[in-house]
DNA sequence: CCGGCCGGTTGATCCAGATCAAATTGGTCA
DNA sequence: TGACCAATTTGATCTGGATCAACCGGCCGG
């Protein structure tokens, strides 16, 4: 688990990397997309990007946080441990994500692939350089990390106040908001990430997950597909993660 | 509960508070820690004091944005409700706390006074203008965004994965480092939120809480007294705290 | 084609913390 | 001073979700 060595790619990047950004696909859902054509290059310019398989890890908590991260393919896990191995996934990163930002002078989560995973990845230091001279760049970095924040508070009234029937139905239909903001529209929601996973998320054991799915299933609120499942009652989807 | 007008005070700002803010007791724990004696006169300029009763509302999950919160005197305490009543603190807030983060134009969670509480207060507009010209303040406020966010991940991890004992003793051993910040490093932990505050901001009931605390005085860690709690072994209480 | 393995499901039982129900304390006001 | 009220503590019992334990099914390597 975790540490494996990640390969960058494109080792020259003012040859191989040249448009890479203009023609990324998730730019305006990311941080880049407050960047005009100028800005963009000097952006392609310092941050080098990154492919990682399932499992390998982006960063790891406790390391010195020497860079931050823009996920744009593939969904991240991203958790706290407790010394005895108890697990805590504070949540999942999807293309357009932000990863990084930390207070301190280290990550104070772990990050690791739940799939396939690219991100392009920028030093702290040329990171901060360029957002100081970029106000509005700065303005587009603080709504992300409020819209990070506001989630995780979202979150706190889950762990804390909502049963394991809501904890799932929230996190299904939370989730499909997500996709469809990225553009994934379709009627299976798809879940690369594992049971376990789901379970840390929600503070839960991967039983009840699994109990509290198929009941679901067998009350026709949906069917469990492999990789996902698709929401046949939408309606008592929400009412149930509502309250 | 909540929805009481509050009173504010200083209604002409440009005499009666000339200088307020170079006298301010928190300005350097505060977001204004990053400001020069212009820039504060100027946020003297576009703020307004206001002072607050216990239980009064600072504002209310919801209702529109309009303003942002500095809070200079006091305890305020954060949370969300679920339609039935349950309900979340997601935090406290202490003086030299910034308040009304929202990456929407309403407020996403309630805040009320602990006790009496004085903030600073700035209407969105100003604040947005004022910030934009201030690239350096950005950055001050990206500080305080991301150190909640650290928070919240911290308490995620609280409220998903720790047992009651757990909570209670990482919930005193972090607020009495929160007041040591503020400069308040008096033995007796003061304790101005009720139990049931406390309660909703562990994901605990009262009687859990009241419970917890008990046993601890019985195996001597500590001592319950009106208004806080005397640590008595501070080395147990960490421990408990940090898993 | 087979066997083992891993992720997931299902079943039986347990228990930490919730719920229900009284006391007890402490502060406030007449 | 005393009656009252709200907050807190304490006690008895219950239960949702955890834990412990098989079992299942799909996939992969031989």
């Amino acid at each position: 688990m975790g540490g494996i060595m990640i390969r960058t790619i494109s080792p020259n990047p003012n040859r191989a990397n040249f448009g890479r950004c203009s023609a990324c696909a998730v730019r305006s859902l990311s941080i880049c997309g407050a960047l005009d054509q100028a800005d963009l290059g000097e952006f392609e310019r310092i941050s080098r990007h990154a492919h990682l398989e399932a499992n390998e890890a982006l960063f790891t908590a406790g390391q010195v946080a020497a860079a931050v991260h823009s996920l744009t393919v593939g969904v991240a896990r991203l958790y706290k441990l407790l010394p005895d191995g108890r697990r805590q996934v504070i949540g999942f990163a999807l293309p357009g994500d932000f990863l990084g930002v930390s207070p301190a002078d280290r990550y104070n989560f772990s990050a690791d692939a739940v799939d396939a995973v690219s991100v392009c990845r920028l030093s702290r230091e040329a990171f901060t350089h360029f957002i100081e001279q970029r106000p509005h760049f700065l303005m587009r970095i603080n709504e992300f990390v409020s819209r990070e924040l506001m989630l995780a508070q979202e979150q706190m009234l889950l762990l804390g106040r909502r049963t394991a029937e809501e904890k799932v139905a929230a996190f299904l239909v939370g989730w499909r908001e997500r996709l469809a903001h990225i553009g994934d529209n379709r009627q299976t929601i798809s879940l690369p990430m594992s049971r376990q996973d789901i379970a840390d998320y929600l503070g839960l054991t991967i039983e009840t997950v699994s109990r509290t799915l198929t009941r679901f299933e067998r009350e026709k609120m949906l069917v469990i597909v492999t990789g996902g499942v698709r929401l046949l009652d939408t309606d008592r989807a929400e009412a149930l993660a509502a309250a």
